[in-house]
DNA sequence: AATGAATGAGAGTTCATTCAT
DNA sequence: AATGAATGAACTCTCATTCAT
């Protein structure tokens, strides 16, 4: 039996943890419109329609907060690319299911977001390199791909006379912000359209079969 | 007939284009160390060894410094480009040609700082989709590549059933910051190694054949 | 006779008072390890093991909690004082018993406190000569010190040519927290020897006799 | 001959060395009259008539700002000190010119300044016991009273029994802030009077010869 | 033309205080 | 009565830009 405190206490805990996703959300948006620089707290704050202290409350600093942004998706997106691979049987057809994951609907923006802190040199030092648990993260996703890519080499899928690490390389550049500002946003392109083609590009090559 | 005046106003006028090419130069060399928001006027015209409002005698702006040094990068590399595929014969060499002269020594350093830039939604946005020169310069290395790869499908060279918007993004998606940090400055592979296997796999995709 | 309620409410006024006096503890701790500015309403709640408000409920602002640290800690110098002094005969004997109360065990640590209060210029207008409490205090003190001196130099015990009012500024500056610092802490001296030679020069000066 | 531009350089230069020196004696006043934790950087550039960033233009930190206040009034002591100490014979003589120096006119405030961070535990650390030029320079002074009074009670000017860590800890306590402030700004009484008052205790004890 | 001191808006961060629950 | 999430003013510090010399 819940006594009326439990029941006090477990929805000002489950307000407070709306609030903390409102202010992800939030902050997430800002970031894939503004980037890291141009980002500031008190934007977030004025969208999220609290004070700048309120978000201060949840994340004690400016990196703090876009780390947790980064490990939710990150997390998000090992989930789910490890339920999307264990449906397929070829190592071709679960990183083609890997790439439909990344950039299929909701994810596509949160996937332009990471490749852009991933291509910036100082944010990926900050990011990435330090202690947190990003790296950890990313190895993880990244460890994933280079099982499959071994595996499939392994096997005689894959061209044996090129290195895995180029090949896991090229598999998370097949989607740059950039390309998909100009095929999915500029080009009306769909997302699955998108990653057919570039699927086909980066298993059978541009050269006609 | 050249009075003394005008050969001193020429003078002075050839000492400000060298000062201006340093300060260019100099500039790059900081963006490409420290990336651009933790590039300073300060630090640059330091490094220049001139006073601060020197450097915006030249460049109203920082913004506008960045572009030039962008726009005078754009022009090498356009200029570096028609040359060497004129050299080449299908439009797979003159592509190759193009990788492999975007990667190559000096460049490769430029190169990624016009990755990090493209690859970044805010920076993207500011020096890309606003004022002209950059928007120009890059849509006419685009047509080149486009061109080409248009022209390699028509001659049955290309898969017919890739669009060729989808090729050119795909090209110049290959070699992002994050692939040249991981296989050139942490695997140790050398830069022609690995565009030999970057055109490889763009080529021929990454299965057996 | 008490009814069942007045108990119940005598009760809680004594759990209330025990909070308080609790509170009172603690922040002086807190005031003692971290000084005025760096304490924080936050670090002595959480001390306690109470919230934030709670300290509000007892205490308007932190100044006030401050001003009441200092009262009950000036509360029981001027008792302790009255008590130490009735067992001596000579005015002498008596300011002598005054400071080895007030360095003695306990209470050096709450002296030290009261001193830099004193001796800093912000915090001694802020505590002292704002609201009353803590001057009338004050001034009780001093005057029970005053009066020694005076009816000292009445007897001819002490020098007649120096102002009483000097002597009780020398009085109560014989011991800096710096002095206490460098002699206790630094250098290993027990606070009754301190005491001693501070007495000693006071009364007789550095001179030898 | 001096050249045009070496003219306007000095020119500069000095105005510079005003500025400075006008924002260091504005900070002391600002320092003296609310303390450390309440003077901002604000509040200084405002009086001066300066904004923020010249004041960061001079001090790197408003901690830098407060050392080279405190540096320089401690380097004015310490040559001003070593000066009217060479006019005098014995040690006695010697250590009463030194408190006569030290409270005399236009130093009084400043040697309360330096009182007060002395007797603040958190400020001492900060500024005292970190590596800075302060500790030293402090020493520099400690030591040189130091001297005297082990030179004093060599020759048997001083009581032998009393340490000479004691006799110099009570000799840099003689005169409070809250001294001065009582005696000198509420009691009228002049600085040479107090100063003959305090060294008459300090050298003789407050008991009837 | 060249300088670099001065500017001031704006950043991230802290914390005493309030108030709905 | 007790809570602690929310507030927002105030802080230190930065740096692109301006302008008197």
């Amino acid at each position: 039996m819940q006594t009326r405190q439990t029941a006090a206490r477990s929805l000002k805990e489950k307000q407070r943890q709306e609030r903390e996703e409102l202010i992800l959300q939030v902050a997430e948006e800002v970031l894939m419109e503004k980037g890291y620089y141009d980002s500031s707290i008190d934007e977030i704050a004025g969208r999220v329609g609290v004070a700048k202290g309120t978000v201060y409350l949840h994340f004690p600093s400016k990196e703090d907060l876009v780390i947790a942004i980064f490990a939710r998706d990150m997390q998000t997106f090992l989930q789910g690319i490890q339920h999307v691979i264990a449906l397929k049987q070829t190592a071709q057809e679960k990183l083609t299911a890997m790439l439909e994951y990344l950039y299929s609907g909701l994810f596509s923006k949160r996937t332009q977001l990471l490749y852009t802190i991933f291509n910036s040199a100082e944010l990926r030092h900050t990011f990435m390199e330090k202690k947190g648990c990003l790296r950890e993260l990313w190895e993880q996703i990244s460890s994933l791909a280079l099982a499959l890519l071994e595996e499939g080499q392994a096997r005689g899928e894959f061209d044996p006379e090129i290195p895995t690490s180029v090949m896991l390389s090229t598999f998370f550049s097949l989607l740059s912000p950039h390309s998909y500002e100009r095929l999915v946003v500029n080009e009306k392109m769909s997302g699955e359209e998108m990653v057919r083609y570039l699927t086909r590009i980066y298993f059978g090559g541009v050269l006609k079969r």
